[in-house]
DNA sequence: GCTTTTCTGTACCGGCAGGTACACAACAAG
DNA sequence: CTTGTTGTGTACCTGCCGGTACAGAAAAGC
């Protein structure tokens, strides 16, 4: 009972985390976000309280589109190997570069602009390197059972590995590093990478 | 002629980049910079015009530091070669971790908080990218010569793939990684680093 | 000791931020 | 058609932000 919801709250959702991942949290002003989300002070206020909750739910709701495994479409593609990683880290970089609307992961924008402040926050994005950590070592396990890539490698830490070259390649790209030349120095790792045992 | 300045410049300037460092750009009001600065509003104003061209001075600053080469250190204690990037990388991310004062690198803090607005900021940045990436690929080079590392490997490349990992394990560090998981990652790199031709 | 010039401290300003208050609108139940 | 309940729109509030205005202080030149 009581007056119906004239708007969808997912899909406002969606539109805030569009617009912090494109502007940041910090540089959005409520005003910015509200009509970004479609609705009114009023409604903003009633539903979700501020505009700290409306960000923790938009980390909420990535990590949802993650746990879907949607971002990581291009590595379930291919064989589990080397290639698969180079293609993604090459596709990625290439939605970093990407200058139509937000561009890269939104956890790393998130965690760029996170100052250790607000554990709620840290804590969201704890939750999705883990996710995204596992998706890539259960790839390099999958690699390995294939013998396309030698057991010895750690998955764990050759994931984390990898996440932190594409994260660090995003920063760089960000800072006015050219994508390509980013590109080229990640391949780097893959000509280190052993061949096939 | 005039009245004579009651502060030191470069010392106030290296308070101001201290507080950015630590609590970043947007973060640090004017008044907790006087106060670090150890100035008033008159002098800040009449000395440096605004917050901006107290952030743009220091990273002039900074990129004065790296020119001497302070930071790297580490890196020219030690033979050319894959275990000094090792050292560089570990002493590294033993600053991030360091829960001291200012940690990590000046600029990887700012590119952070950079939001590719402000074309000047940018510019510094990348002026700091080239310096550090061009100490790395010295070193590199050194080691070519000494027989360290394989002609094979493209110094430049190289050096920014260096730069890219620490980057990243940086952000993933204050993300909330553990500092020894992290260390651990990115030590994977160097397990697939060829050893000496 | 007066003037000129530069620096310093403080009072103040407009603007905008995030958030609240509250009157009114839209439904369900009876 | 009334009542209870929930959603919506708008006016408004407090607090802080970066920045300005300006009176006075401290020197140099004469």
């Amino acid at each position: 009972m009581g007056r119906p919801r004239e708007f969808d709250e997912d899909l406002a959702l969606d539109r805030a985390m569009n617009v912090f991942w494109q502007r940041g949290y910090q540089a959005t002003s409520t005003e910015e976000l509200m009509e970004a989300m479609g609705i009114g002070r009023g409604s903003f206020y009633n539903t979700f309280g501020s505009k700290r909750e409306v960000y923790l739910r938009t980390l909420d709701r990535y990590l949802l589109l993650l746990e879907e495994g949607g971002p990581y479409r291009v590595l379930f593609e291919r064989e589990p190997g080397v290639d698969a990683m180079e293609a993604l880290l090459g596709s990625y970089l290439d939605s970093v570069a990407s200058d139509e609307g937000a561009h890269g992961c939104y956890f790393v924008h998130v965690a760029k602009e996170h100052r250790g402040d607000d554990p709620e926050v840290t804590a969201a994005i704890r939750r999705g390197i883990a996710r995204m950590r596992g998706i890539i070592a259960d790839q390099m396990r999958a690699a390995q059972k294939d013998g396309a890539l030698p057991g010895t490698l750690d998955p764990e830490k050759a994931a984390l590995l990898m996440m932190a070259v594409a994260w660090g390649a995003h920063v760089l790209i960000e800072a006015g590093i050219d994508k390509d030349e980013a590109l080229g120095a990640t391949q780097t790792l893959f000509e280190l990478a052993p061949s096939p045992t």
